[in-house]
DNA sequence: GCGACAG
DNA sequence: ATCTTGTCGC
């Protein structure tokens, strides 16, 4: 697929934030995606010579059915390092690279990380969906910022992710009995079909399978 | 000022 | 993310 790029890519923090405060007013949080989805996507990273190659991989499944239907993997100099809020800068570049090759566009994408479950509304799920125009999802494995009661240990239980009076994203239980992943909206998806989405996306791990393909990918040292 | 902190 | 074997539990 072709893409567009939105911006040079920041050398500092403080030019980091500058481009996420200068987008994150384009981000739509409701729903404007093709439906029924025919193509969901997975993007993951890995790192190679102790972090200075960035591996990316995007995995392509046909939906509901999810099988595998194409993947495609990048390798590009690391540029930026991993700093908590600024996920964005170090994985995108590589992950657009990857994204250039496919020749299925997917109708959604689920991110490794957040969406707008982050400090200032802009995580790599909102950064990556505004750049391909793509609705994007974000599904993290850890807690970034936000709150939440505990939930029930069966799976499809979630609840609210809550932060600074805002309705972030939620914490949902893909798997009974294990631990929860946190879902949020990238960019033209709402929190509700997000966690459809994600439900509809996982089968029996934790994980939804489009990440575990990337990841795959993005691991073996091939 | 003191912690917390996606991958 | 990455370095790494066995091991506890359903």
């Amino acid at each position: 697929m072709k893409i567009y790029q939105r911006h040079t890519w920041p050398t500092t923090v403080d030019e980091a934030i500058k481009i996420q405060e200068q987008l994150q007013p384009e981000v739509i949080t409701e729903d404007n995606l093709k439906q029924p989805l025919q193509y969901v996507a997975g993007v993951d990273m890995g790192f190679e010579e102790d972090g200075a190659i960035s591996r990316a991989a995007v995995a392509v499944l046909s939906f509901p059915d999810l099988q595998l239907q194409e993947t495609s993997i990048a390798r590009r100099p690391t540029t930026f390092p991993y700093i908590p809020g600024f996920l964005s800068f170090r994985e995108i570049p590589a992950v657009l690279d990857a994204l250039e090759k496919i020749q299925t566009t997917p109708d959604i994408i689920l991110c490794d990380g957040q969406g707008i479950a982050h400090p200032r509304r802009f995580g790599i799920a909102c950064h990556l969906g505004l750049i391909i125009d793509i609705p994007t999802i974000g599904v993290a494995k850890s807690l970034l910022i936000g709150k939440h009661d505990d939930l029930p240990e069966t799976r499809g239980s979630w609840q609210p992710l809550i932060h600074k009076g805002d309705t972030v994203g939620a914490v949902l239980r893909t798997r009974t009995g294990v631990k929860p992943v946190y879902v949020s909206s990238g960019h033209r998806v709402s929190l509700l079909t997000a966690i459809d989405c994600v439900l509809r996306c996982t089968t029996k791990y934790r994980l939804p399978e489009t990440t575990r393909f990337a990841d795959k990918l993005a691991s073996s040292k091939d």
